[in-house]
DNA sequence: TCTGGTCAAGGTGGT
DNA sequence: ACCACCTTGACCAGA
């Protein structure tokens, strides 16, 4: 089992900038800016292996605009050597990367145009990932997407688009339940219709689901992972206290996740925690599992 | 130097 | 048809 935490690190301090406007767009700018995200993306990772910090979300917004028509230059040739060294010490450390590209990211849409920036934006992931030199155990998730009137057509369209992916981005794509359009039984037939993978969000179950309990949760999804799709991987977060149901929480609530990790107790995964105040609640995460027999045994 | 309006991208639901 | 909301950081123009 790893613990990790998504995209940024606030205990690092940053001296640059992360991106850039579309109208500032040159490729010159590109270059820095990639030159920068680079060095604070190793930086993160230091900072995990020195917190026993195993798994690790990187942002998609590493290259900016990379699957944007604006966006001319080569930065796969130029970057090549930087993006390898990184991946040699992600392998090094047995670390787990996993990316989620954002929400306008739809295989589902009734737009032919949204779909083809979505199949470009996910080429572009796979591309971070390939370049890392990391297969098909560094995940992309997504969720379902739109319902646009009809929820047994879209999840089919859903089905039918994935099939037609590339084979780099279809073994990392991975489809999450979320809170208001499909919780987990969708993504069960999903799963059924194409053969994705399920990563198992744990807070948008909370919010949407058909009652079921977490070992039941856990006895399905797991069983969509295969060997080459390493072990299986959760999304953990709970409700921020007095907010809107589907809040996340400002910092972990360690009750809440002892209980969790007492209740998935057979099963050996790794928890992403998207949390607000990402690598201190990675610590307190942490803390509560030591003496779990599970914790890190990837690296032992 | 500071601040707040705004930023590529979509969908849903209320009016 | 139109608009707020989702959710979030940080760019960058203007003060």
């Amino acid at each position: 089992m790893r613990i990790g935490y998504p995209c940024i690190n606030y205990s690092i301090e940053r001296k640059g900038t992360s991106t850039f406007r579309l109208k500032s767009y040159s490729p010159q700018r590109l270059i820095e800016t990639v030159e920068f995200n680079l060095v604070y993306l190793r930086q993160m990772l230091e900072y995990n292996l020195a917190h026993e910090i195993y798994f690790f979300r990187i942002s998609s917004g590493l290259v900016p605009f990379a699957s944007h028509p604006v966006c001319k230059f080569n930065w796969q040739g130029h970057f090549a050597e930087s993006f390898a060294e990184i991946g040699k010490f992600i392998k090094k450390h047995k670390m787990r990367i996993n990316m989620h590209p954002d929400q306008f990211v739809l295989i589902n849409s009734i737009d032919e145009d949204v779909l083809k920036r979505s199949v470009a934006e996910l080429e572009y992931h796979a591309q971070v990932l390939e370049l890392l030199g990391l297969g098909a155990a560094a995940k992309i998730q997504l969720h379902v997407g739109g319902v646009y009137g009809s929820r047994d057509e879209s999840m089919a369209r859903f089905a039918r688009r994935f099939e037609k992916l590339s084979d780099a981005v279809r073994k990392r794509l991975v489809i999450e339940n979320d809170h208001v359009n499909y919780g987990l039984s969708d993504c069960m037939e999903v799963h059924r219709m194409c053969g994705a993978v399920i990563l198992f969000d744990v807070f948008h179950h909370s919010v949407l689901s058909r009652g079921e309990t977490i070992e039941e949760c856990f006895k399905e999804f797991t069983g969509t992972w295969k060997k080459a799709d390493g072990k299986p991987m959760v999304d953990y977060s709970s409700q921020k206290s007095g907010a809107r149901a589907g809040t996340h929480t400002e910092s972990i609530d360690v009750k809440d996740f002892k209980r969790f990790l007492d209740v998935t107790s057979r099963w050996d995964f790794d928890i992403m925690l998207e949390i607000k105040d990402k690598e201190a609640s990675a610590a307190k995460a942490i803390k509560a599992a030591r003496g779990d027999k599970r914790l890190f045994v990837e690296s032992l």
